[in-house]
Formats: C-alpha cells, structure tokens, sequence
DNA sequence: TTGTCATATTGACGCATTGACAATATTCGA
DNA sequence: TCGAATATTGTCAATGCGTCAATATGACAA
C-alpha cells in the first residue's frame, strides 16, 4: 500500500475513534457507568460492536481513555498558569485561578477526572493506561513544587524543619481535590454551610500558604489584582467564554 | 404469632442479614465491584440467591448498607474525640487522631466508604440511604464547626470577614478527605515525594489553624503532648490494638 | 479489467449476571 | 392435625460483555 494511502487510512482510525470516544462520552455523562454499553455505541456509531474492540480491549479502556483526554486537558491550562510571570505566591494563584476555571468551562471533565478513582474501572486498566496516568499526577504535583522550590530559593518561604517542598504541595492539592471532590459528591455543600465551595477552596489555600509564612502574605499584597492579572494575561479567552455564559 | 417467637424470628433474620453483609464485605474488598456477586453470596452463605432479595432490593443496596455502617462506624470515634476534654484546638488535634486511628485500625472501612463516592453505586441508591449518609456527613461537619464555635467564643480565633465556622471546617475536612483519597488513588504518595501521608495531612492541618491565627499557635503548645493524651484518655483501647499489630 | 490475497468488519454466540416469579417448603395459630 | 400465611427456592427472561468464524472490502499485480 503507497504511503500517502497508508496515512490516509490511519487519519480515519483516529477519526472514527473521535467518534467512538464522543459517543461514550455523551452515554457516560447522560446515563452514568451503567447507561454506557457497547452495543449502543456501535448503533449510535453505525458501526458493529466487534469493530469497537479493535479500538479498545475492554469497556474500562474507552472510559479510561476519556479519563485520559480530560487529565492532559486540565494539566494543560496548569502549566500555563504556572507559566505566569509574577512571584511565586502569585503563581499559586494562578495555579487556583486555572483550577476555577477548568472547573467551570468544563465541569464534564471534573467529573470524569474523579471517575478514574472509582476502583471497578481502574481495576482492569491495562498498565500504559496507569502509566500515563500517573504522568500526568507527576507532572501536575511537579508544577506546585516546582513554585515552592522558587518561593525558597527568593527567600520568600522558609520551611519548618519537619516540611519540604512536596509537603506544601501535597497540602495544596488535597486541599482542592477534598472540596473539589466534597462539591461532587452526594453531600451538597450548602447543606454543610457553604455557598461558594470553589471560591472557599481558593481563599484556604491562601490561608494555608500564611500559615507556612509565604511572603507576601495575603495581608501585604493585593491577590484580587494578581487574580484580575491572570484572568487577561493568562485566560483570556477562557474568561470570556465563561462571562458569554 | 407470639411476641416473644416474633422477637426470635426478628432476630433471626438480623442475624441472617449480618451473615450477607459480611461475605459481601469479604467479596467486595478482596475482588472488587465486580467480583461480588449476588450468586456467589448467596452460594458462601447456603442460602438462594432470592432470599437475600428479601432483603436487599439490589446490589447496589448491599453495599450502601455496608458503606453506611462503615460511616457510622467512623463518625462514632470522631464523636469520642470530639468529647475530648481540653481547649479548642487541642479538640481540633483529636479529631484528627481520631482520623489517623480510624484509618489505621479498619482500613478496609476507608476503602468501603471513598467507594461510595462512585456514581455506579449511588446512582440506584434509595433515599433512605442517601438520607442517612447525609445525616452522617452533617453531624461530623457539626462536630467540627462546633469546635470552631467554642475557639471563637474563647476569644481563642478571630475570623477574618469573608470566613465562617462552616469555611474553616470545610477547609480541614476537605484537607483531610483529599489526603486520603490521594492515599488511596492510583497516585501513589510516596511518588509525589510524600512518605507519611496521614502524618503530613495532620501536620497541614495544624498549620491551616496557624493560618487563621487560632490560639494556642502550634508554637505557643506542645501539641505532641496533646496527643499523648487523646491516646491515653480517648482511645486507649484503640492504641492498644494497633501497638500489639 | 479481473483475479488474488491480506485485512477489516460483522453479527451471532457463549458466558455471566441481575432481578423476577411461580412453584414448593415451612411455620404458626386454631 | 389442618389450613393459611409466610419464607425459600431454583429457574428463567433479559441484558451486557467480549470472541470468533464467516463475510466483505479494497489494494495490487498480471
């Protein structure tokens, strides 16, 4: 087969996948893990089910496929908050800034994020899937190390002797993951108290980092300002997707 | 029928009830969702598999069942810490051992309890169970901003305008619940360079009450100490048992 | 253009599981 | 001891996953 033919035939792979991986997608969100079955894939699709199973070896792999897209989507805009030139505390923003937004173009992508702790699907995930996967945590753990490193090395922060720089981290993410993952689940926020979880999270990391004594602290400096900086310099289009809502 | 066979019969079919629950309990966490089957319950159990539909109308009942006495199982050692006789914050310090022997003693009910965040499980649950696991997560909310309520009426913690008691619990709760759900995820802490994760999560919480400037300080009180004491006084059984492991 | 072969696709099938239910067994009061 | 109420059983339809032998497609050579 000539080469042009050969890409051609992989270019309608990958196409047909898009439309296999949109499908489950929409099934999976709509119908929850149990409305998700193959069979209706392949009739939504118009393609046979054995056709699927060229694609993926199993039901988990299409939804840890997905899981996948939605992880390297919000480690994307991370790292380009994290990219931010400012001061160390006012990348941490930033980093708060990406998650809020992450979560409010695309609250399908949370929910799917959160899917992958649920043990019955990464039971059966295939090793390149946890690999990848684990990459991803890496590399967006290594983000907020990456800052505190920073923070140290301008004076900035001083770590208790007991801390390092993963510890901050470590704090800062189960910090948002836990509300993240409390707004998710079937106790409503409200109900314990609390209107705004999102913006709660936010304002606690920022408590967090004065607790450890992070210069400047949130009483010396204007982080509103640095959130307005962020939003235009960072997320533009982001932002203005959100405000068109 | 008699009150007193009634009585026996009652007890019978509680005990029958128990008899299901733990060779679920025993399936469900050695093989996953998937491995616990109604047939092969009813199998270990020697009984038919429609009996135990007289008393789970589904899988997915059977496990709420035991997810909910796993909550209430924790809750019921967060309400002995919460009766720890000592100031405010000393209180906040054994909740948190009271985490840490929780997890350490039924690690299984940990697991048991972030699966019930699945949406696979939650999606067919009743309102009686939805009902009673909100129950369980407002009154250890309580038990917190209760103990966030004595410290400001001590005079002990001051809160900025913006906060709430509900914020600061949501904030410790949240860094908890995140600590362990990454304890428990596919990214393994000690990859993010976190050794000690319960530890590290305790620690973080002490510096979150730092930040809010909730007096003792964690300089001003030898909160080591402090723990020395809910071990003794609160929990010695509980210690005891996990010394002789 | 046509024949041949490799590859892609199909849908029926085997197997497992859930949940319902009619048939059967047991229990209890009279 | 009898009969009614209740509990238990095992079978069965329905559904879904993943496989595979049969079939269709299409690239290439003659």
């Amino acid at each position: 087969m000539g080469m042009d033919k050969l890409a051609r035939k992989k270019r309608e792979l990958l196409q047909r996948e898009g439309l296999f991986l949109d499908i489950a997608r929409r099934l999976l969100l709509k119908e929850g893990y149990h409305g998700l079955t193959m069979a209706r894939v392949a009739q939504a699709a118009e393609y046979s089910k054995g056709t699927i199973y060229q694609h993926f070896s199993c039901k988990e792999e299409v939804i840890l496929t997905l899981v996948t897209r939605s992880l390297e989507r919000r480690l994307a805009m991370l790292e380009k908050a994290a990219a931010f030139r400012a001061n160390p505390r006012e990348r941490i923003v930033a980093l708060g800034e990406a998650m809020e937004l992450f979560v409010r173009l695309y609250p399908d992508d949370l929910r799917l994020i959160f899917l992958s702790n649920t043990e019955a699907i990464t039971q059966k995930a295939s090793e390149q899937f946890v690999w990848n996967m684990r990459r991803c945590a890496h590399r967006s753990f290594g983000l907020v190390t990456g800052i505190v490193r920073d923070g140290i090395a301008r004076g900035d922060l001083t770590l208790p002797v007991s801390a390092t720089p993963e510890h901050i981290a470590f704090g800062l993410r189960a910090l948002t993951d836990g509300a993240y993952a409390i707004t998710m689940s079937w106790i409503p926020p409200r109900e314990v108290g609390i209107a705004q979880p999102i913006e709660a999270a936010k304002d606690i990391c920022q408590i967090l980092c004065d607790g450890y004594g992070w210069r400047p602290l949130s009483t010396e400096w204007d982080y509103n300002a640095t959130r307005r900086r962020v939003w235009d310099e960072v997320f533009p289009g982001e932002v203005k997707k959100i405000a068109s809502n």
